[in-house]
DNA sequence: CTACCGATTGACT
DNA sequence: GTCAATCGGTAGA
């Protein structure tokens, strides 16, 4: 692996909704103590900034949200009901844009992330925003991270050659906006949350 | 200060 | 499928 691998931050300086759909296939890594742990992401969400009533940015700035203000590439860590949940920053245009990262297939590093999971079912290890974030101990020492450097917490290049199936579904857990299909996922993935089989974006619109 | 509530999860029917 | 625990963030008195 080159340090050449890390997505650049370049990568995050575009649309969000595109910025969420590359995200699917690519590698979240997290340098622990113990080592490497990590795995591919399998499902993402986008949201934008004003225009968007369900994202945290929509109300204007607060000391929670600051980080989706700032530039591309950051991490912006948030906590709901007691958990952490991970988004990289997008776009850089002055809209407070994120893609939260939903969850990944874990690849590397496997036992130290059961570890910090604690007695689970494997298949329940990195499957859900919150799940993710205690596996790879991401909390809000995170917030504003720099993503793009490839030290304690970055995403990296895909490692597979073609890039996997991708569904798109209306987003988890928002009332609104559910005509916006900004929900991306590896079809039928078994570390997928929520729906794992939807429709295909090449399909009509999708069920009410 | 108090009151409300959520981009969730885990236990349970 | 249903439901409630849980607690920091936010708004309002």
């Amino acid at each position: 692996m080159s340090s050449s691998d890390i997505l650049p931050t370049d990568f995050y300086r575009r649309d969000v909704v595109q910025v969420a759909r590359d995200l699917i296939g690519k590698q979240l890594r997290r340098e622990l103590p113990a080592g490497i742990a990590g795995g591919r992401i399998v499902e993402t969400e986008a949201y934008r900034g004003a225009d968007d009533p369900a994202s945290h940015s929509y109300r204007g700035k607060t000391p929670r949200n600051e980080a989706m203000f700032g530039p591309p590439g950051r991490a912006y860590v948030y906590t709901i009901h007691a958990r952490f949940c991970l988004n990289a920053v997008a776009q850089d245009d002055g809209s407070p844009c994120g893609v939260l990262i939903r969850a990944i297939e874990p690849q590397v590093g496997v036992d130290l992330m059961e570890q910090l999971r604690g007695d689970v079912k494997h298949n329940d290890l990195t499957r859900g925003p919150a799940r993710l974030c205690e596996a790879l101990d991401i909390d809000r020492q995170f917030d504003a991270w720099p993503l793009d450097e490839g030290r304690e917490l970055w995403i990296e290049e895909a490692v597979e050659q073609s890039k996997p199936t991708i569904a798109v579904s209306p987003r988890i857990g928002v009332s609104q906006a559910q005509d916006r299909l900004w929900r991306f996922f590896v079809n039928g993935n078994r570390y997928v949350s929520g729906p794992r089989k939807y429709h295909s974006e090449d399909d009509g619109p999708p069920p009410r």
